[in-house]
RNA sequence: GGCGCCUUAGCCAAGCGGUAAGGCACGAGUCUGCAAAACUCUGAUUCAUCGGUUCGAUUCCGAUAGGCGCCUCCA
């Protein structure tokens, strides 16, 4: 298997450091508002990869933490009039309802930075012991970049370069401008927590390298986060961590791709800010997914509506699929163990998902398998005769289990297919603003048109649904309806 | 100014040294009273441009053009 390692810009044989165990730290939420949809993409894209390395038979240990004392909050709390652990403590849980709601893979440990103030504090004074860090005269403490000899190293960038073109703040106690701080004094009216250098909070980066150290040790396997997380949080990150334990803080660095809207980077500046809640007001959550995973993790997703509209459509084929196949198995009581058309055919469709998911988590070609799979059900289903339909049954009965539990990982496909598809129409009905006894009512029409040859009247009728958007499907057991923009 | 990334058919998107997956749209067909759905067939002699390395490059190296991200809080 092979993982993609930001620290080396290589694609690398994936070998945990503890044999068949894998640590995993992914850098949560800074919990100051409603998450948006670009945390859903990092939280989807690393409970993936958890799901997946657990596919694979690795024991995973995956951590994510929620950055619950920051800057923001506060101001947010103060804002407000609430105490900015009370807010805090509040978003966080609108969040953790998000994600449930996304049905998303959830961490092993999830930790808040507010419970780990004495270990950070003990972490700081450490760094100050070994010269890596110092307090200041108003109670700020800072970390010595320039002491890091391999600062720059996951960013690839030289410390001599950062000032260049760089707004440097006018902090007089910093004894460099690219120290950062690891410990806050507080203002008059901040939350804070007493420590040696006076009341305060701790800074933001020093917050993952301590809870990751405490969930899951000195090294990690994979530090996963966004994209635009790799400078300067995870290089501080890194600065800390090694200064502390002189170990390597990660063997593998992760790093997916930001959400982009129209063309432009997801901002609240911008106002093009989707809220995880909003997007899954519009969009089932496996049609978000499928939006994700339809391109490579680390690249950027540019979310336009064409794009939700397509993978709706495609979420609503293949539920529509499987609900044909489970139609098909019930008729000729497919069995998984009995005799098939062809044997191998479920192994197929697990060696070929490990084969791409096996390179650097590769989902859109596993979607792309997943369309090729379907089609070949579609083409049994329709090439069944009295003499094979039997072994088609069970060869149906054994793709429709094979998939579900692989694409699980991708987490497709976990509804029932029935409800999704009603759903999915009565959401465009409402949309449209007709009602099914309508629709029904103007079938019946048709069909009494049809008997008397009035082929004028039925292609009217026909064309009035049309034009509203809803099509006809004329079959051996009647006329069906559906909805045209779903295909 | 510094660092890094991207550019594959009309559009979206895999592949990343051995001769271009998949999807959407388009067109043709099977089916149908005609349609629809489903299925079948069809599309890049070519991977931004120009050089170089190689028996061989979309894949590696360099330059050019265009786009983007980070360097400030950010998933």
């Amino acid at each position: 298997m092979k993982i993609y390692n930001s620290m080396t810009g290589k694609k690398e044989e994936f070998v945990p450091i503890d044999g068949n165990n894998v640590k995993m730290y992914a850098c949560g939420v800074t919990v100051y508002d409603l998450s948006h949809i670009g945390h859903a993409r990092q939280a989807i894209v690393y409970a993936m990869i958890a799901d997946y390395l657990r596919f694979r038979g690795y024991n995973v240990k995956y951590v994510r933490n929620y950055t619950d004392v920051d800057d923001k909050i506060i101001k947010r709390a103060n804002d407000l009039g609430k105490n900015a652990l009370d807010f805090s403590k509040e978003q966080i849980a609108e969040t953790e309802k998000d994600m449930a709601d996304l049905h998303i893979t959830d961490a092993d440990i999830k930790t808040k930075a507010s419970e780990y103030i004495d270990e950070i504090i003990k972490f700081v004074q450490t760094l100050i012991e070994k010269g890596s860090a110092y307090s200041t005269p108003n109670g700020d403490v800072y970390y010595k970049v320039r002491k890091f000899d391999e600062y720059g190293k996951l960013s690839h960038r030289n410390v001599d370069d950062l000032l260049n073109g760089v707004r440097v703040e006018l902090e007089e106690s910093k004894e460099d401008p690219l120290d950062f701080a690891l410990w806050k004094s507080a203002k008059p009216g901040e939350v804070y927590w007493e420590s040696p250098w006076g009341k305060g909070r701790p800074g933001w980066h020093i917050e993952c390298s301590v809870m990751a150290l405490n969930t899951l040790g000195e090294t990690i396997d994979i530090h996963g986060g966004g994209r635009d997380l790799v400078f300067p949080h995870h290089e501080n990150e890194i600065a800390q961590s090694e200064a502390f334990t002189g170990k390597p803080f990660a063997k593998y660095w992760s790093h997916c791709g930001l959400i982009k809207i129209n063309g432009e980077k997801m901002s609240k500046s911008l106002g093009n800010s989707l809220t995880i809640r909003d997007a899954l007001k519009m969009y089932n959550y496996e049609v978000l997914k499928y939006v994700m995973f339809s391109k490579h993790y680390a690249s950027d997703v540019d979310i336009l509506d064409k794009d939700y509209q397509l993978a709706e459509s495609h979420m609503y084929y293949f539920y529509n699929t499987i609900i044909k196949i489970k139609e098909f198995i019930n008729l000729y009581n497919g069995n998984k163990d009995g005799e098939k058309v062809q044997d191998d055919i479920s192994d197929q469709i697990r060696e070929k998902f490990i084969e791409v998911m096996d390179d650097d988590f590769n989902t859109s070609a596993a979607i792309a398998q997943l369309h090729v799979d379907f089609k070949y059900i579609n083409n049994l289903i329709k090439f069944a005769n009295k003499s094979n339909r039997q072994q088609i049954a069970n060869t149906l009965a054994s793709i429709l289990d094979e998939i579900r539990e692989v694409f699980s990982v991708l987490g497709f496909f976990k509804q029932e297919p029935e409800k999704f598809v009603q759903e999915m129409r009565e959401k465009y009905l409402n949309k449209i603003g007709l009602e099914a006894n309508y629709i029904t009512d103007e079938i019946n029409r048709r069909a009494a048109a049809k008997k008397e040859k009035n082929f004028e009247l039925a292609d009217k009728i026909r064309a009035d649904l049309d034009s509203k958007g809803i099509i006809l499907n004329d079959t051996v057991n009647g006329t069906t309806w559906d909805i045209k923009e779903l295909y």
